[in-house]
DNA sequence: ACCGTACGTGAGAATGATTCTTGTTGCAAC
DNA sequence: GTTGCAACAAGAATCATTCTCACGTACGGT
């Protein structure tokens, strides 16, 4: 398996969220932070602990629930059996919704065009206006087939 | 509790959709889909049990999964440990999105902007000529601070 | 450098929402 | 009325996730 370092800047933002948090970047979490990373594409825990067997499944729970609370990582919402987990957006510096798949239940990353981020902040801009609702962050998912599945 | 019947064009297209899928517009599902349409909301089970104490949590499972796989309702993607279901936007006529309390967890039902809506469609359609995804369906959800968390 | 404390760890047990199993009931068609 | 099949209720089983606990390890004060 490929192992490749995190930047030392990606490393020291994280650490400082961690940080804020009373907690640290051991070696399981920044395991955790590389292979999510490098994936490009959301992640189940049976996937996080295939792709680096030194990873315990009871730790990779308890870390990705510590990174999560420090604004590292993101648990999507899904239906299936298994939770997603990705780096958070400002992290990667690359906001982006998703694309699942209805048959095999894949799930990818897409950007968006400018024009569909200005009309959700407008609408909630009007929600927070019409019925006081102050939104943090939206989530705009595709659900279709993919080219594999169609 | 009060038991309003379901309107007769309802209860027909129900019964229709289910007649494709092999299966009956039985009592327990009247009573799913009765106390879904009053809602206006989606609902976990345990409410849905709370709100109608005729109904075994087992047959509810099982009958929410038939009215899902005949497109009657649908199963909200969630997080919590509850999953949400709610009746198909194509039996109520009312196309909605929803907002989703961070503190709270509370679900609301709300409709947006036709600009938004059209945004979404042209996203669909130039990822379907750029990764060909083919889009059956999408999801808004804007999450954060209800008024009464505020 | 040396501890003490508190956080992190990993293995396995416990939890609990959901699904499966079983035996029974009720409707429909002949 | 009887045969067949869907639906039913109650409880057991499943299994992703969380908790427990005993041990390891890093940091801060001295």
């Amino acid at each position: 398996m490929k192992r490749e370092a995190l930047t030392v800047e990606l490393r020291k933002r994280i650490e400082g969220r961690l940080a804020e948090h009373g907690q640290r970047l051991t070696p399981g979490r920044t395991s955790l932070v590389r292979v999510l990373a490098a994936a490009r594409r959301p992640l189940t825990i049976p996937e996080l602990v295939d792709r680096d067997h030194t990873l315990a499944v009871s730790s990779v729970y308890r870390n990705l629930t510590a990174l999560e609370a420090a604004g590292v990582v993101r648990r999507l919402l899904t239906d299936g059996e298994f939770a997603y987990y990705e780096l958070a957006d400002d992290l990667t510096g690359r906001h982006h919704h998703h694309v699942v798949c209805s048959n095999c239940g894949t799930i990818d990353d897409v950007e968006v065009s400018p024009r569909l981020e200005q009309s959700v902040v407008e609408t909630a801009n009007e929600l927070a206006r019409r019925i006081g609702f102050r939104t943090e962050r939206h989530l705009i998912d595709l659900v279709g087939l993919c080219n594999r599945c169609v």
